[in-house]
Parts: structure tokens; sequence; C-alpha cells
DNA sequence: AAAAAATTCCCCCATCGGGGGGTAGGGGGG
DNA sequence: CCCCCCTACCCCCCGATGGGGGAATTTTTT
């Protein structure tokens, strides 16, 4: 069984070729650094199994899943991140990937990954698994257009008068705004709004 | 040569063992996945060099590194970390270590920086040294104990005065504490401090 | 011990921000 | 076609904030 490799990071490239080895009929033939070598050389010939990191140099694993399961869906993918958030992995599974692993993985279970892959299944690590079971987090509710132009010019240290000014819109909109946020995400004034804008990257 | 390896992720410790296995003399002895595990190691025996993760699940590598080398001066400490900040890199240098490795870092690097750090020298992987000397980044001022406590509080949404209440002291001595941070980082309201103590990871 | 920094407190005063309302046009989706 | 969301605008009020000072006490560093 032909199995692809992509991560950036040698240690780890090292590690996951260290364990396919100890394990019979798993060969990791091939390995790349980014984004771009695997699409070439997919072009010429396609593995069972890709490993793939999300974060790479040149692209991000989540787009790279996409272009490379619509262009070769009979491939099969195993995402690999130190990333622990439901929503990549979400994102990550609707492009078509068949496990998500996190980097904390105990060796077996990137071993049982494949396995379970081969035989059609999908596999999650059991961080990745626990962090989808977790009760829906409170899904904060989504900055419009406007709120999010105003909220990064708020951040910026601008005062009402200035962005309504910036805007070409009156102060008392540019404030209406920011109330609707404070009320939207239950904050009582603007640091702590700044604050949770930034730890959830809503900006 | 004996090596310990403290480092939680299976994947990586995997990387790194087989990189020492192709290599002659140079043997990972033990390997463990948290501070406290290899103190207690330490206490028994100790090896000529301990390659250390940074970001440990029960300590932070940087005490890590000074408790072994005040313990145990003999042993070489060789760093592995994802964080590529020059103060980090400082700090764990001042601690004793004798060498720093990014996680990126090509699979010689981590064999070259043991030889070198057998012969007492010190190494740095090409990425670290390129940090190192990289023009000193302006460097921001640093928040005092009472600053960054009180930017806590603001950035969770207090008011002075409640500050002021919890902390025992006058509204005006927190108001001057937060004219004093204004001040300090050169920004007009607190909006972008917040933004700032956040981004610059201040607080 | 002297110098520097941190912490605490105080004044005045203009402006900004947050709480409470309400109104209304336009666009997109059910 | 109708409703909801987004957008935009308006009023009043007052507490919180920021800008300008100054100053005493403790802690830390040199």
């Amino acid at each position: 069984m032909e199995i692809y490799l992509v991560e950036d990071h040698p240690l780890v490239t090292e590690g996951i070729k260290a364990i396919f080895d100890k394990e019979n009929g798993m060969n990791c033939t091939h390995s790349f650094d980014n984004g771009k070598d695997l699409l070439a050389k997919l072009h010429i010939h396609q593995p069972d199994v890709i490993v793939m990191d999300i974060n790479l140099p040149d692209a991000n694993g989540i787009d790279l899943c996409k272009t490379v399961k619509d262009q070769y869906p009979s491939v099969s993918v195993i995402a690999l991140s130190i990333n622990n958030e439901k929503s990549i992995i979400k994102k990550m599974m609707e492009n078509g990937a068949s496990g998500y692993i996190l980097k904390d993985a105990a060796k077996y279970e990137i071993v049982d990954a494949i396995k379970a892959v081969m035989q059609r299944k999908t596999y999650f690590s059991i961080s990745a698994s626990n962090t989808l079971k977790k009760p829906d987090e409170r899904k904060l509710p989504a900055l419009t257009r406007r709120e999010k132009e105003i909220l990064i010019k708020i951040s910026d240290g601008l005062t009402n008068q200035q962005i309504a000014d910036q805007l070409f819109v009156d102060v008392s909109t540019v404030s209406s705004h920011r109330k609707n946020m404070l009320a939207k995400y239950d904050v009582p004034n603007t640091a702590q709004l700044i604050k949770l804008a930034i730890t959830e990257r809503l900006i």
C-alpha cells in the first residue's frame, strides 16, 4: 500500500516514516514539504493514501485537500494538524478528508488511521474525536461586513467620530453599530469586545 | 553517548529517535513526555545531553531547563521548540541551554546540535540563529506586575471603579495605571491598548 | 546608599462611551 | 409577498475615560 506524506517539519516526517517502517505493508513512498510538489507528483502517480499536514508553507491544507479530492477522488486523505478546532476539523472533512489526526496523537493512532481509511472508514485521533463530541461550543454570532469594518477601526484606536468621518456616515450610525456589537456578544464595554474579537478570531 | 528526550508529541519523539538511530554513537536511551518524569529519572542517572521541548504539558521548558541545570550542571540541554521568538530563545540560553532547535529544523541539524554540544559548543538551528541575528525588534516596554493585573481586568470588561474595589485601591490609582499604559505604548484609548496587549502577547 | 522604577493618590475638565429609547429604507431568502 | 437582517439615523443622559498636571511612598536596581 502506498502512502504519500505532506509535512513541512522534518522531525515529524521522520517520525511518521519510522512508524510506517515498523508496520508491515505500509510504505511511505514519497514525502513532500509543500503542496506544489505533491500536486506535481500526483499528476504522474497516485498513492492510496495521503497524510497531509494542514499547516503548510505554501498553502493551507484545507484548500489542498479539496484540490486533491476534486482531481483524484479515489485517493484518501488523512489530515494531520496541531489545530484542535472543531470548525477546522469539520471543514476538512467536508473537503473530503477521511481522517483527522492531531500531532499529539499516539503512535498507534496514525497506523490505525491508515488501516481504517483503507477500509473506507473514517478515523479521528482521540483528541480530535473528543473535540468533535464536545457540546457545540457557544457559537458566537458572526459580525456583519460593516460591523467588522468598524470593529477593526475601533481596535485601531479610532473614535466613533473618526470612524464616521472615514466611512462618510453619521457618528450615531457608528455608535449604533458599536452598541449592536456589545449587545450581540453580551459584553459591557469596548475593551472586552476587542478582547473577544481577537481571541475568537473575529477580526 | 547518552541522550534523554523530553517531548510530548509522539510523532516528533519517533522522528528524533529515528534520526539518532541512524547515527553512530548517538543513543536516545530514554524519552519522557513530561518534565516530572524526567526529573525523577535524573535523580537516579544523568545522561550527557537532554533534548527538551519547551512546550510541555506539565511545565514550561524554560523553568525546567533552569531546574535541570541548577541540579545537574554537567548535563547539556538542547531546547526544541516551535517558538521562534528572540526573547524566548534568549531566556532559554540564560537558563543554561546549550542549543536551540526549531521544530522546522532539517534532520541534520539535530545531529549537528548534539555533536556541537558534546564539544562544549553552542548550536542554533538555522531559523533560530536567523531570529537571533535579526535587528532587535522594536521591543515594547514591559508591563509591570500591577499593570498587567489591571490590564487583564480591563480586558475582562471591568470598569476602573470595579477594579479599584477588587484591588482595594482608589479609582484614581487604577486610572493612573491605565493612563501610564496608554502613554507607555503610545495609544489613544483602551481599545487599541487591548488589541496591542493581546497581539503582542503582553497578557 | 543613591538612583530608578513602581505604586499609590490627588486635582480639573473635555470628550467619549454605554444605556435607554425609537424610526426607516433596502435587499435577500423563505 | 412578507419578514428579517443589515444599514443608517435620531434623541437624552451621565458615568467612564483620557489629557494635563503634581506628589508621596515603597520597592527594586544599581
